[in-house]
RNA sequence: GGUCCUGUGGAGCAGUUGGAGUGCUCGCCGCCCUGUCAAGGCGGAGGUCGCGGGUUCAAGUCCCGUCAGGACCGCCA
């Protein structure tokens, strides 16, 4: 190494010690008989000095972000000159000869922690942007989430095992990246939207335990949470229950967060089923860290007068409500904000009900439209006191009406500053419906095809799809979903019941994933497994706000890679090699 | 596909009712400076106000379109 040590690794202990540092000028303080520079490695940064001679000289020529070597005499600080902000800070090194690798032209954005840069300017110089020390820890912390998910696999006996990523469509609802193949023109490769099947089919082929940091990729549109291709920790495993993935995602979770975030994770985790994540808070993903539950107010409201009420009721729908704990003290105008909140969600408006922070009289044009008893007890039954707003949702659509309150609850939470930031709550969400209803009014599956219905439903899922419960699991950490897996179907007779009821025909399964039919011809054990959405885990044991900071070279909010310009144009003749306009031979 | 926010020297921002490319912090260039640590002092350079069109005597400012970045809905395990 050109280094003899790490400058950040310099203590009181290296005193008298001749070092030799290479590095990069993060901060120069140039006093003109004394030259101070902050040298910054990947371990950290020192100070160094030049004093009044030859080398001094030099040293005035140098500016931020120069690559150098220094060679010097590691001292302790003169008194009163120590810096209790540095982990070096008691020391500093009197260079005795410089070396400069390379110049830094004037940068396009300040290697600076103290500055906020806008992402297309981070983006398009990301390397830059990853010498800061924010973005640069991130990379490390993700590197050792990986390496203890890896070291915690290997000790249960996991194989780590790579799929293919130029492969056939795989059944989940994204649309697929496609990938056109030269030595058969009109066909193409899809990049896996998991490896869903391959890790399966590694089942099939006796391997009992895998596991797979897999890049994955979706040609949807971006979140803050979410990115065309991004990386999932996939896990599956045969012979086992539920409860069994179940006990290794906890493992996991609790490793990364004791060793990552200082946090220890109660064990084991709550479970809530999914109709209960529904009806107490309006979503599958539901924030833990605040209560503001939903209430049911179908039963308490039926024979209500008020129109919009009694039209969800009568249609068997769902009326409900949630309460805003001080909510009263909002002006109309932020009331009607609310309506405006609930019309971007494409809601037709969001009702509410104002108790008077003095009397606790209901008040506002819903009030009006309200019976004296429905008002008299509406407090009690939505646990709402004085002072209070109290929200509500209706529809005919009993999920539609959950998830808007859901939704509600959680800006309610955010408004009302009731989210404790420093919080971590985790739970599993299990039972989750095999099926819901898809636009053309037939049924899809939630998960995926291959989940298998739980133990009360794998006799009779077909009678009442809509009823129907599967062994799938979701994990959620404050809000986010964070994995999700499920137990799959192993029986042929159950796979071709739930083909059915999703209008599979044998045809379009043979066509779309008869190999793995094929495969389970052939003794296919008991599985089931797991996915991490392992850049949304990385982004919340980092405290980002998204999935870009937790990725090395994250593509923009466009789809788009401002550093390297891509994706680009090609050439006439790649374009022709590649057959990209080659006609299908079959219709399709 | 839809709604919304942002775009002003290299970076981050301010810019009032439409009235001169105006201002601030940092950076950059030059000079000074021996104990700083987001060093300091003096001086200087640097602008197609994202782009195109429109309204107006006059547009950074108002309107339309478009591009880029971001948030959300739709979509998406």
């Amino acid at each position: 190494m050109i280094r003899t040590h790490n400058a950040g690794s310099l203590r009181a202990e290296a005193v008298g010690t001749r070092v030799t540092l290479a590095g990069w000028v993060a901060r120069r303080r140039d006093h003109g008989g004394v030259i101070f520079l902050d040298l910054r490695d990947a371990s950290g940064v020192v100070q160094v000095v030049f004093r009044a001679d030859e080398v001094a000289d030099q040293a005035h020529a140098l500016r931020n972000e120069f690559c150098v070597k220094v060679v010097g005499l590691v001292e302790r600080r003169p008194a009163g000159n120590e810096n209790p902000e540095l982990p070096t800070g008691d020391v500093e090194v009197a260079v005795e000869s410089l070396e400069i690798f390379s110049e830094a032209a004037p940068l396009p954005l300040p290697v600076d922690d103290h500055v906020e840069v806008g992402d297309d300017v981070r983006l398009k110089y990301r390397y830059l942007d990853l010498r800061r020390s924010g973005p640069a820890r991130t990379l490390r912390l993700r590197s050792r989430a990986s390496q203890l998910a890896r070291t915690l696999l290997d000790g249960r006996d996991f194989l780590e095992i790579e799929t293919p990523t130029l492969t056939a469509s795989t059944p989940e609802g994204a649309r697929d990246f496609l990938v056109p193949v030269r030595l058969q023109p009109g066909t193409w490769f899809a990049l896996p939207q998991s490896p869903q099947l391959f890790k399966q089919l590694l089942m099939v082929s006796g391997v009992e335990r895998y596991y797979q940091l897999a890049r994955c990729y979706r040609d949807e549109d971006f979140r803050a949470d979410r990115q065309p291709e991004f990386t999932q920790l996939d896990i599956e495993m045969s012979f086992v229950t539920e409860d069994d993935v179940i006990d290794v995602g906890e493992a996991i979770v609790a490793a990364l967060w004791r060793e990552l975030a200082g946090h220890d994770i109660q064990l084991p985790l709550p479970r809530i089923t999914w109709h209960e994540a529904m009806h107490r808070y309006g979503s599958d993903k539901p924030d833990l860290r605040y209560g503001v539950e939903l209430s049911d107010l179908t039963d308490y409201l039926r024979g209500t007068t008020f129109r919009v009420f009694a039209g969800a009721i009568d249609a068997g729908g769902y009326v409900g409500a949630v309460v805003m704990p001080g909510g009263a003290g909002q002006t109309r105008r932020e009331l009607d904000g609310w309506q405006d909140w609930a019309k971007a969600r494409g809601a037709r408006g969001l009702a509410y009900v104002v108790l008077d922070a003095e009397t606790g009289q209901p008040r506002g044009p819903v009030a009006k439209n309200l019976s004296e008893a429905h008002l008299a007890g509406l407090a009690d039954e939505v646990g709402a006191k004085p002072g209070d707003v109290v929200f509500f949702a209706a529809s005919a659509d009993r999920r539609e009406a959950q998830e808007l309150l859901g939704a509600a609850r959680v800006e309610i939470a955010r408004r009302a500053g009731l989210v404790d930031d420093d919080a971590w709550a985790f739970c599993w969400v299990v039972d989750a419906p095999m099926f819901e209803r898809d636009a053309d009014g037939g049924w899809s599956a939630v998960h995926h095809p291959f989940t298998a219905p739980n133990d009360d439903w794998v006799d009779g899922f077909e009678s009442a799809p809509d009823q129907a419960l599967a062994f799938a699991y979701d994990i959620v950490c404050n809000g986010n979903e964070i994995g999700g897996g499920s137990i799959r179907i192993h029986r042929p007779d159950v796979q071709r019941r739930v083909f059915d009821v999703l209008g599979i025909t044998p045809e379009d399964a043979a066509a779309k994933f008869g190999f793995l039919l094929e495969a389970f011809k052939f003794g296919p054990p008991p599985h089931g497994g797991i996915a991490f959405g392992w850049d949304r885990v990385c982004m919340l044991l980092a405290e980002a706000d998204s999935i870009r900071e937790v990725i090395a070279f994250p593509k923009s909010r466009g789809g788009l890679d401002p550093l390297t310009g891509a994706p680009t144009q090609i050439t006439a003749r790649q374009r022709a090699e590649a057959g990209v306009d080659a006609k299908p031979k079959t219709a399709t």
